[in-house]
DNA sequence: CGTATGATTGAGCCTACTCAACTATTGTGG
DNA sequence: CCACAATAGTTGAGTAGGCTCAATCATACG
C-alpha cells in the first residue's frame, strides 16, 4: 500500500504532504510503481506554481493546454449558472490531477479557485504522450481514474439532485473523508474542512441558510461534531446509510491491468 | 470527418447503423483511423448479443468484467434511490461504449436496460490491454472520451440540479440531439425519441406530471414539435440559450495527441 | 477596537410534488 | 376488424419543503 520514500523534495508546508511525490503516493495506493514509472511521474511535477487562498487560477473559457498536479492545498472547480447561481463541481486535494475533464477542449469548461494556500505543478497536456507510450500501467490507471470520476459524479448527481438536505450534507462529508483517506493513511474521522457554508451549499445544491440549519440539526443528533474548521464524524454508519454512500476510493479492480 | 467505408458487416436493421463498424464511425469522427487500428477495434465487436425492448441486461451489484459496444438500439443506465425513486444516468446509442464508469469496480454500479430492440457487442475489460499497448492514439481517444464524459456529466448536474423544468427539458433534448448527430451525419433537427415521460423525468429530476406540463408548454411556444415518438427541434438557438447549452460532441482538441 | 466575513434564526412565499381522475394511444386476441 | 386491456399522457387541486429576504450574532483579522 504505502510506497518506499526516496525523493528529496523539500515541501513540509501542510499536513497532507508525504515525503514522496503526492502523485506517486496516490497512484501507489492502487498499484506498485516501478522506479522508471516513478521518474516519469516526477517529471510531471517539476514545475511549481504557488497559489494563495481565494485566488482564481483559471476561468471557464480560458485557453486550456495544461493539467495540474496538486502538491498541497485545497482547491475547487466551479461553474456559474445563467441566473447567477454557482455550482461547486469538485474539490481537489494533494495528489489529484486537475483538468482531465477539459482534456478534449481547447478552453476550460469551469473555473479553478484555491480554497487555501497551496502549490500546483502544471504540465502540458502533450506530456501525457510520454506516459501513454511508455507506461501502459500508469495509462491504464489514468483511464481508470477518469472513468471512476464518472461513477463518482453519478453519486454526486444522485445525492445533489434527489436527496434531502441531510443526506446531501452526509454525502459531501463522506466523500471528502473518503478522498482524504487515500493520501492520508493516518487520518481517522477528524479532518479540517476549509469550506464555508456558501461553498458547501453550492457544492450540493442548497443555500447557505439551509446548510446552516441542516448542519446544526445533524450536529444536535450527534452525527458529527464541529469545532473551529474541524469536523469529526461521530456516526459513520448512520451517515453512510442516510445517503446510501459507496466508497469509490478505497479499493479498485486492477486484476485486468496489463503485465 | 467521415470515414471511407470498406467493411462488409451485414447489419441493416436500424437507421442509425452505418456500413462501417459503429465504433469506427464514432472514433473516426475525431481522428483518422488506420487499417491496423480498424482491425483492432473490429475485434472488440466480434461477439454479438441481441437485446429486446425493456430487457434488463445487468443490474447494479452484478459481477462486472465486460464492456459493451452498442451496435444499434437505445439503452440507458439507471440507479435507484433509497426512497424508491429512479435516476436515469445516461442514454446510449450506436457506437457508444457501455461500462467505462465501472471499469475500476468488480461490480456494476448501475442497471442497464434496453429501451428498444437492439444489439450489443460484449468484450472483456482485459481486451483493453491490447489497445493500450498497441494503439496509443486510440488509447488517448478513449482517455479523452472518459474525461469528456465527466464534463458532460457536470453539464447534466448543472441542468438537473439547478435549472427550471423548461431548461432541463431543453438540455435533455439538445444533449440527445448532439450525441445522435455524431454517428448520424445526415440527421437534421428531427429524431425519434423512444423514451416515455417517466423516463425523461427520471433523467432530469422531474416527475412525469411536470414533464407532461412542461413539454406541452414548450410545444405551445413553438420550441419543438411532437408527433408520434418523433421530436422536431424548431428553435434550436432559443433552446440552447434557455439551458446555456454547450455541444461537447461536435469538436475535440486532438492537437496534443501522439504521432 | 473596528471592520469584514461568516453563521444563525425567523417569517413568508413559490414551485414542483403528490394524489387523483380522466383521456389518448397502442397492441392483442377473439 | 373490433373490443378490450394495458400503457402512456393530460389536467386539476392542494401541499410541503427549501428558497428569499432580512435581521442579528459570532469569529477572525488588521
Amino acid at each position: 500500500m504505502s510506497v518506499a520514500s526516496k525523493s528529496n523534495t523539500k515541501q513540509t508546508a501542510s499536513a497532507d504532504d508525504s515525503p514522496d511525490s503526492c502523485l506517486v503516493t496516490k497512484l501507489g495506493y492502487y498499484i506498485e510503481v516501478t522506479d522508471e514509472e516513478r521518474e516519469l511521474l516526477a517529471s510531471l511535477e517539476k514545475a511549481e506554481q504557488p497559489v494563495s487562498a481565494g485566488e482564481q487560477i483559471f476561468a471557464g473559457g480560458d485557453k486550456n493546454d495544461k493539467l495540474f498536479v496538486v502538491k498541497h492545498g485545497w482547491l475547487y472547480t466551479c461553474t456559474y449558472l445563467p441566473d447567477g447561481g454557482r455550482l461547486v463541481v469538485r474539490v481537489y486535494h494533494a495528489g489529484d490531477i486537475i483538468g482531465m475533464p477539459a482534456l478534449s477542449f481547447n478552453h476550460h469548461t469551469v473555473n479553478l479557485r484555491a480554497v487555501t494556500d497551496g502549490c500546483l505543478c502544471p504540465f502540458p497536456k502533450s506530456q501525457l504522450d510520454v506516459v501513454i507510450k511508455d507506461a501502459p500501467r500508469i495509462t491504464t490507471l489514468l483511464l481508470t481514474f477518469a472513468a471512476r470520476e464518472e461513477a463518482i459524479l453519478v453519486d454526486t448527481l444522485r445525492a445533489t439532485s434527489r436527496m434531502r438536505p441531510e443526506a446531501r450534507i452526509a454525502y459531501l462529508l463522506l466523500s471528502i473523508h473518503a478522498r482524504l483517506k487515500i493520501t492520508n493513511s493516518k487520518m481517522q474521522n477528524c479532518f479540517r474542512l476549509p469550506l464555508n457554508q456558501t461553498d458547501i451549499g453550492d457544492a450540493i445544491g442548497l443555500t447557505n441558510v439551509t446548510v446552516s440549519r441542516t448542519l446544526s440539526a445533524m450536529e444536535a443528533k450527534g452525527l458529527f461534531k464541529r469545532s473551529g474548521g474541524d469536523i469529526t464524524l461521530l456516526a459513520l454508519e448512520e451517515l453512510k446509510e442516510q445517503c446510501d454512500f459507496q466508497d469509490r476510493h478505497a479499493s479498485m479492480d486492477t486484476s485486468w491491468f496489463p503485465y
